[in-house]
DNA sequence: ATGAAAGCGCTAACAG
DNA sequence: CTGTTAGCGCTTTCAT
């Protein structure tokens, strides 16, 4: 691999200044006035040379990375895999990089992570998805640092934080009232871990659906001590044991559906006939279960293109300090056969 | 932000030079002598300062930037996001950093992506899995020009680069072995793309478990168009409409086998009764199938620990120049209900 | 419109 | 053992 070339290469083969070369090349950024001639030449030279800036070099100079931290919660969940690969096609379109960290393999280092990403110097951040065992504070610290942060499938209620979400109470409305109107009554909600704020936003769903329908009465709760297939096997296999037996579930999320499904089938339970279930996010493998299981499907494209779109245009100054905004996408329900 | 703290500001603060607070900071790197008196200086210094290097500034000025180009080819392919996750993991560990790239998301495009890399100056190239999409000669290119480059669950199989690999050919001996020991003689291969190298691989023990028993006339052949659910639904349906129908299939991969499934139970055949199948991979969500699925395990963790292990090895010379190994690791036939 | 030159923060000779 | 210093490649005033 030969040395490789530099601004000082190119302006000497064009027969111009170094300051010549590093302007056309940032032309976009600024209205500079470059005679047509020399532009030529050096955009010519570049070609020739095949030039490539020294990203290093420039970031040090101006103190940018173009970079930014994603922080996700759980990359092997299949929804959040989805979503930095969305969020990959995103970011390169608008010739960033990202980072990319994966909080659950570090419980409870997420300081050291954010320390690391700083270090690297990246711009801003973008967290993903909720994991219980993420320490907000370390959010918080960020934000109060004035550092550019926005949140996807994550929010900080009580912080003027921007945050892209799906509006998760109307999901869980969504679900819950098309299982009462398939004449369920019992109907258990397979919630999240109790320090997830989502959680307790799909709580507010199902409550309100119950309520209408004076279900209140009905109500029952199974928290799953995760997010996984296997907590949500666990958390079924807990719940089948309660008398009298709900006759429908709603499930956090389809990876806890598709988890209680294998518990509901060992026990000996027809779906939908003995019980129904229901999850959210739709899943591509959620369409693919023994049963294909009905559930809420988020818009996870326009998530994550609205998330980098607004991290980044905060980065680039597009909006004026202090802005932010809470963006929530409507939820789709997709009726399949568990229900 | 307040700006941040440089190693002026140690060096002024500990009373000592820049070049000695660099010493201790890269103390680990060479035999230097320093005396503990300053070199504790410098460390209290830098403790209440809480400085951190610039690593632009260092990379400039290194030419190294300790990272590496991670080149995926399918993220939404759980078993790829897993790995993404382990990789992640391990290059952590080690101190170094990661980009990532989806080469789905970019059909064609993987020489932009590397070149993308390479003006980050990431130090080498790790590529995981074998998508169909991607140009070997990419790689080849990068070998040639003397870049490190490390394959983790592909190969190139004229070329001398380190890869590491389960033992394909024996996956699938063991898989379509198992088949036949169950009785059955009309076993179809649902394979991947033709493009792709390791589904030769399997196809050999494929081949072999078949030849060893005299069953080599009913090879049966049927290539799927991808590695998705989708793409293993559609061949199932095709396949289905062969005469006389095979009566175990044996899938390239799980998520393929799972997508067979369901075109099989629409079909109404039993699992494993009227028809048989195992996968590979063993994907988590493999044991949660409706019908829980045999398949063949990888050593995943194994095989990115070896994989960014010597990768990284390469980059710090702790090989020989121009070394490279193959890796071969042994796979496991996980035995559940689908066979 | 273009060039000269300073310097971002760091490492690595080289002196002392 | 420690300090001085010269850049790494780039952007950005400031002159011209």
């Amino acid at each position: 691999m030969k040395t490789s070339v530099t601004i000082k290469d190119v302006a000497k083969q064009a027969g111009v200044s170094v300051a010549t070369v590093s302007a056309v090349v940032n032309e976009h950024k600024k209205k500079v006035s470059l005679s047509q001639e020399s532009r030529e030449r050096v955009l010519t030279a570049i070609k020739t040379l095949s030039y490539k800036v020294n990203t290093q070099a420039r970031m040090l100079r101006t103190g940018r990375s173009n970079t930014i931290g994603v922080i996700a919660s759980d990359l092997a969940q299949p929804f959040t895999a989805e979503s930095v690969s969305l969020i990959e096609q995103e970011v390169n379109v608008r010739n960033y990089s990202f980072l990319l960290s994966d909080i659950l393999n570090s419980k409870g280092l997420e300081w050291r992570y954010i320390d690391l990403f700083k270090q690297k110097q990246v711009d801003g951040y973008l967290f993903i998805g909720a994991s219980n065992e993420f320490d907000n504070k370390a959010i918080v610290a960020l934000i109060e640092n004035g550092i550019p942060v926005v949140l996807t499938e994550r929010d900080l209620h009580e912080h003027s934080v921007p945050c892209i979400l799906v509006d998760n109470v109307k999901g869980a409305y969504l679900a819950t009232n098309h299982l009462i109107s398939k004449g369920h009554e019992r109907i258990c909600f397979i919630s999240g871990p109790e320090s997830n704020l989502i959680t307790h936003e799909r709580l507010k769903g199902y409550r309100k659906a119950l309520a209408e329908k004076n279900l209140t009465h009905f109500e029952q709760l199974e928290p799953a001590h995760g997010m996984g297939l296997k907590h949500g096997y666990d958390a079924a296999n807990k719940l089948l044991c309660s008398q009298p037996r709900p006759t429908a579930i709603f499930a956090f999320n389809d990876m806890l559906a598709l988890g209680a499904m294998k518990a509901l089938r060992e026990a000996g339970l027809r779906i939908p006939e003995d019980i129904a279930i229901v999850g959210f996010d739709d899943v591509p493998v959620a369409e693919f279960a023994g049963i294909p299981l009905t559930t809420v499907r988020q818009p996870r494209v326009k998530m994550c293109h609205i998330g980098v779109g607004m991290l980044l245009d905060i980065l680039e100054h597009k909006y004026p300090k202090g802005y932010y905004a809470k963006v929530i996408l409507p939820p789709e329900l997709i009726i399949r056969q568990s229900s």
